[in-house]
DNA sequence: TTGTAAGCGTTATCAC
DNA sequence: GTGATAACGCTTACAA
């Protein structure tokens, strides 16, 4: 078995509560008592248990952080950045995949809760699901009565639940978009949105037909595909039914950069050219938007900066009243696959 | 505080081992029983406390994963398919960003030591150096003695740890992709490494090399670039530096696929053109490469299946003797940026 | 400055 | 079937 506090307290000689005081260096311990102990701890090769210690301070040194999926660099990227702020403070920042389904991510806050984490940061958007959203709000009830922080990053504040939200202005940056679009001169606009009933997918059409709205340009249901997924293959499917209707688009926006690479590659496949016969745009401004071909003209979520204030805010290292919303403001970032239409 | 099990117990009038009997459906507990402990739990909102389970059962519910950086698909893809292993088996995966660093590689080793995890998985290749290799076959030892397996997933195996090693074949697969460009004709080879003294730059520059020595192209080290890590800056710079040399190449390999989206991006702002004056091709085959201009050449390593395989063996689904080194083979996947040299 | 001993919240081993 | 009770490995008053 692991060697133990004890086992360590023997060998030096001491108790085991000298050989904690040592460890934790927070009571006056003597020189050369300290020496022989810290000896013995590099020669038994001694490893605290966690697991007691958490238990006997009740507090314990993780953070949870639950994504969608890892290997999709928006959630990468956010992930990251929250635990670089969390080893700053010398927590463990665990990371889960919830692969998008409500019920893991459930399952996995209360995987989180029975760690007792010291926070939990929800990141990405949700599926708008009065069920789900009133066990996540339960849940998160129990979490702040049990000490446990909550930081929502990504999606909208939940209706009196005790947890930071720090949302992405989804809508606005769908409206200046779309805009910029309408400002090329674009009528028909194609747009692909990301799954059903998801709070980014919903923000971000909003703020696409407000757009719309506002410069007059009437609202044709045939023109928004349901693209069901934030994927390429997605944003390729309904890409090529876009382009086979019989007035084909001017433009198509993909709800996330994922689905204009997608989208990018049906244009591409079905003869025609970027931005010359169509014009392309996404959403998120992914690494990769650049080296797509065109580079792809997209909006902007700063997700570095939105993880470490999320991550700060979690590992206690900045204050934020629990309800507190902040809001997080997209840029527009105009490429080359966005032109004027073909008149 | 948060409830506990005493506290459910008292509400049921029972005693707490029922509850933890009721809870853990391993002793029989009569009907009647069972309900008023539920109900209990249920209008207490009872979570279990994972730190005193694990103290009494000496054993937790995580697995440990160690990566660079998630935000990179290689990694992020990896750990993902860990994840999704390690969830069937209800096991938490903890995963850990090193950012490259074998000082806050050692430190996540131990910390998930402290936690006791059941065991450690260490993603992605590594640097290649005495005095932390030593300092990490002692923690893996420890680790094997306090039960905790240990994979090695993509990088080498290390000389009598009692770890399970699965490792890509970068050697080979760079051999092949480099007899590829040898075959289309090209013999001035450029090619940009990654971090310097690193097990993945090492072995696909080797077999680069390989690969040129069997086709009697003699060795340049003038061709060589460092490029000191595998990002697409880098790749940028050096590639700008190959393009500049009186004699440029007729083709660059990068030593990872950002690597040669750099390259790309380089020969596309020189004005030249990929592959009619240079073809281009990395190393990985992450998602990104197809959608790149033109579609990257590369090498496919098969990422989600390694990491499926590393997380049954680290949940302990699949068996695996310590020591056991298995070599996983990557594939060369032909595409548009690579073509015969100009004649 | 150091040792003793009482928790922390579970599970597991006995009895009954 | 169920209830006491002793671990599990650590921290931290309280004594010495």
């Amino acid at each position: 078995m692991a060697v133990t506090l004890a086992d360590v307290a023997k060998r030096a000689g001491v108790s085991s509560a000298t050989v904690s005081r040592v460890l934790n260096g927070n009571y006056p311990v003597a020189a050369r008592t300290r020496q022989r102990v810290l000896r013995a701890v590099s020669e038994l090769n001694y490893v605290v248990n966690a697991y007691a210690r958490a238990l006997a301070v009740n507090m314990s040194d993780m953070l949870g952080v639950v994504v969608n999926d890892v290997s999709d660099p928006f959630f990468g990227l956010l992930a990251g950045a929250i635990q670089g702020e969390a080893s700053r403070e010398d927590l463990l920042a665990v990371i889960c995949n919830t692969g998008g389904s409500p019920v893991e991510e459930l399952r996995y806050v209360e995987l989180l809760l029975r760690q007792r984490t010291r926070a939990i940061v929800l990141a990405g958007g949700c599926v708008d699901d009065a069920d789900y959203l009133t066990e996540l709000a339960g849940l998160i009830d129990q979490a702040a009565s049990a000490g446990t922080r909550v930081v929502l990053c990504g999606r909208p504040p939940i209706e009196g639940a005790r947890a930071v939200t720090l949302n992405f202005d989804n809508r606005g940056g769908a409206r200046s978009l779309t805009r910029h679009l309408l400002a090329m001169g674009h009528r028909r606009i194609g747009y692909i949105t990301g799954p059903p009933r998801h709070s980014t997918t919903t923000e971000r059409l909003q703020g696409h037909r407000e757009a719309l709205a506002q410069h007059d340009v009437p609202w044709d249901e045939g023109l928004a595909l349901d693209g069901g997924a934030f994927d390429r293959e997605r944003g390729w499917e309904a890409a090529a039914r876009l382009l086979a209707l019989p007035d084909r688009p001017t433009a198509i926006i993909g709800a996330n950069d994922s689905i204009a690479l997608g989208v990018l590659a049906a244009v591409r496949e079905s003869g025609l050219q970027v931005p010359k016969d169509v014009s392309v745009a996404g959403f998120d401004d992914l690494p990769f938007g650049l080296d797509a071909y065109p580079s792809l003209t997209t909006v902007r979520l700063p997700l570095l900066d939105a993880g470490r204030r999320a991550g700060r805010i979690a590992a206690g290292l900045d204050q934020a009243e629990p309800g507190a919303v902040s809001t997080i403001r997209p840029e527009l970032i105009v490429r080359d696959s966005v032109a004027g239409p073909a008149s």
